[in-house]
DNA sequence: CCGTATCCCAGCAGATACTG
DNA sequence: CAGTATCTGCTGGGATACGG
């Protein structure tokens, strides 16, 4: 969610590097991608996403929101009703970009266990000799 | 550079979120991906890095550097001469990584106005009127 | 129901100095 | 050259309590 360094340290000529951290600024946060997933198939209520998301405490969902909100990535629609109603729901944009980004898990079911036994190695080398 | 809470929390089931997360939890640092694209194209010295990345502190680099070798993302080859000369360079794997995700260029350089005229549009509502 | 406010901490990250 | 060590600040994020 650290969203400063971005438009200022890329200078256009650094390639492609400053693009993807452009974007992994905006949903690199720690529950970006569950809220988004979660708003994707239709509007969802404040407290659903509390309890669809597992883990995520109310002011990190509300924090997240916003962001999302600002980045133009969430659509939040109020109802003037009592109790309130919020409800959001993932913009076209977003459902693009978690398209893309699913591109990734293809990667990582490959990779899973190559990482794991990388760790494992490299943990061992420096866990008993050094 | 966050490795905590990845494996713990992807219970099987939650979809491909997790799955996401995870690459983000491993490539998601400030630095990471300026890394492995500097070393996709052959073996890099440390030094290398260092002038190359700009703005990189020797520390971060140096962590960085462990953190994606213990991944595997990053081959570590010493030579043991004097001085010491130690080159880096990606692996296989952290060039597919680095192919998916770039990808993402495509989406933020088609939204990057999109996303700049809803920050305008959400800070003048918040900023004047809220 | 849908948040905001406050306190607090861990971990990322910068600056600087030192070493094999 | 290629690091490590130390000190410090900042911010993401958890816990809890309160408010419209």
């Amino acid at each position: 969610m650290s969203q400063p360094n971005t438009q200022e340290s890329c200078q256009a000529e650094h390639t492609s590097a400053c693009t993807v951290r452009e974007v992994l600024d905006r949903v690199g946060g720690k529950w970006s991608i569950g809220i988004i997933i979660a708003a994707s198939d239709g509007p969802v209520r404040f407290t659903e996403l509390e309890r669809s998301i597992e883990g995520i405490s109310r002011r990190m969902l509300t924090l997240t929101l916003r962001h999302l909100e600002r980045d133009g990535l969430l659509t939040r629609t109020v109802f003037p009703t009592v109790p309130p109603r919020v409800e959001y729901v993932a913009t076209e944009m977003a459902r693009e970009l978690y398209e893309s980004l699913v591109s990734l898990t293809g990667w990582a079911q490959r990779h899973r266990e190559a990482i794991a036994a990388a760790r494992d190695a490299y943990d061992r080398e420096r866990g008993l000799a050094g």
